[in-house]
DNA sequence: TTTATTATTTAGATTTGCCTAAATAATATT
DNA sequence: AATATTATTTAGGCAAATCTAAATAATAAA
C-alpha cells in the first residue's frame, strides 16, 4: 500500500494516542497533529477506506492490525534515525525529533535494515523508547513508572515521555539524562513538586508536570 | 523561502539541463521530470513568481542567481547522502540515486553540515560528480572527456554521466568503476564501438552509447 | 427530562500539483 | 510565401489535504 506522508503521520499519531486499546477521539487527534477536527474526519474516511483504521462516525478511531503494522514500521524508522542523529552526528536529544519526523517518511526496507545494522541494531532510542524490529516486535520495556508515582528512594531515569524541546532543554540544564541516578528527598503535598538529588549536584525541586514526564525504575 | 518538494525537484532539474547557460525548454524539462509540458508551464509561472527563474512565455527558462544558489544546496544534499549510503551503509552506486532523491528534501543546514563532517567533507560523490560546499562552491572538475572522444591510450575512469541503474549495472558486470584504469585497443568505425582492456581482464568491446557516458582522463 | 454545552460531521472553498484537449505561437518544409 | 509540423500555452478539471462556518449528534447540567 502506498501511503502519503500525511497518511503516515495520522497512522503514527493514532498509534501513539491509542496506548494499547483506547479509542482515539477526533479532537484528540486534531490536537496531536495540530490540525482541525474537520480535517481529521476527512482523513478518517480515507484511512477506513484503506483498511488501516476502524471508524464509525461519532464512535472514534482505532487501528486495524494492518494499521498497527504500518504504524510500527514508521516508528521504527523514526527511532532509528534518532539514534543515527545522536550516535553518529552528535545531535542532542532535543534536536532530533523534528528531523526524524521527516526522515521517517523515506520508505525503503533495505535502507532501514542497513541503518539498523550500522547502528548495531539498537533496541531503545535516545529518549528511552523501544525500537520495533523489522517484524514490528518491540522489546517489552522493563517495568517503569513516572517519577511522581515512584515509591522507591533511589531511582534511575529510563525514558522521557514528553519529547518537547522545552522539557528536554530543562532536563539538559539540570544534567538529567537517560541513565541518570537520582534520590528522592521529599514530596511537597502543596503542589506535588518533588525534591531530588543527583550525585555531585545540590538538591533541586521539580514540578509535578516535569515529574510526570520522567520515567524511572528503582536502581 | 519555503519550497515544496516539487519545486525543489524542478529547480534541480533546470540546473541540470542548463549546463552553464543554455535556455531550458518546456519539453525538455517535462521529459526530465517525467511530467507533461502543461504542468511545466504551470510551475514555471510559480517559480518566476518566487524569483527562482527567468521566464517569458515561449522563451524558455533559466535560473536566477537565487535559483542557482537553491539548486546547489539541493545538489549538495543529494550527493552527500549518496556518499553516506555508499561509504557507511555499503550500498552500491546504482542503488543510491532514488534514495538520495528523497533524502535531499530534508532541509536542515545543521544536519547537512554535520553529515558532511561525518563523511570527511567529501568533494566528489560515488558517481564522480563534484559536491558543492556550504556556500555552493564546487571543486572545478579536473579536465576529463567522454571515453568515445579520448585520444590517449591509457585512461582512468573519473565519472559516469548517465546514472541509470541499467548503465551502472552494466559497468558493474564489466568491473568498471571510478578509478578503474583501462587501455583503448581499437575504435571500430562501423558503429563507433570501442575495444578496451582492463588489467587482469580480457579485452571487451563497448558500444558508442556506453562510451559516451564514461568520463575519463589520461592516466 | 428538558436544556445547555461540547464533540463531531457536513458543506462548501482554497491551494498545490497534476492531467487532457484545444488553441496558439514558433519553426521547418515545400 | 504558404503550409505543415512541432512546441508551448491556455482552458477546464481532478485529487489530496487542508480550512471555516453551519448543522447535527452526544453528553452533561439543571
Ligand atoms: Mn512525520
Ligand atoms: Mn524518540
Ligand atoms: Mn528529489
Ligand atoms: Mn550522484
Amino acid at each position: 500500500m502506498n501511503l502519503s506522508i500525511a497518511e503516515e503521520n495520522y497512522v503514527k499519531s493514532i498509534y501513539k494516542l491509542q496506548e494499547g486499546d483506547a479509542v482515539v477521539t477526533t479532537n484528540a487527534l486534531a490536537y496531536e497533529l495540530e490540525t482541525k477536527p474537520a480535517s481529521v474526519t476527512d482523513m478518517a474516511k480515507k484511512l477506513k477506506e484503506k483498511k488501516l483504521i476502524d471508524y464509525e462516525k461519532y464512535k472514534g478511531i482505532t487501528l486495524t492490525s494492518e494499521g498497527r503494522r504500518v504504524a510500527l514500521q514508521i516508528i521504527r524508522r523514526h527511532r532509528l534515525w534518532e539514534c543515527f542523529l545522536v550516535d553518529k552526528l552528535a545531535f542532542s536529544w532535543e534536536e532530533i525529533h523534528e528531523l526524524a519526523e521527516e526522515l521517517e517518511h523515506v520508505r525503503s526496507e533495505k535502507l532501514i535494515s542497513r541503518l539498523s545494522d550500522y547502528l548495531g541494531n539498537p533496541v531503545i532510542d535516545p529518549h528511552g523508547d523501544p525500537i520495533p524490529d523489522a517484524h514490528g516486535k518491540m522489546a517489552k520495556p522493563r517495568p517503569q513508572t513516572s517519577l511522581d508515582q515512584a515509591n522507591a528512594r533511589r531511582l534511575v531515569v529510563t525514558a522521557v515521555t514528553d519529547q518537547s524541546t522545552a522539557l528536554l532543554a530543562f532536563l539538559n540544564a539540570k544534567s538529567i539524562k537517560l541513565g541518570t541516578q537520582l534520590e528522592v528527598i521529599a514530596h511537597y503535598e502543596y503542589d506535588n513538586s518533588i525534591e531530588i538529588k543527583l550525585k555531585q549536584h545540590p538538591a533541586i525541586t521539580i514540578s509535578e508536570q516535569v515529574a510526570k514526564n520522567i520515567m524511572v525504575r528503582p536502581v
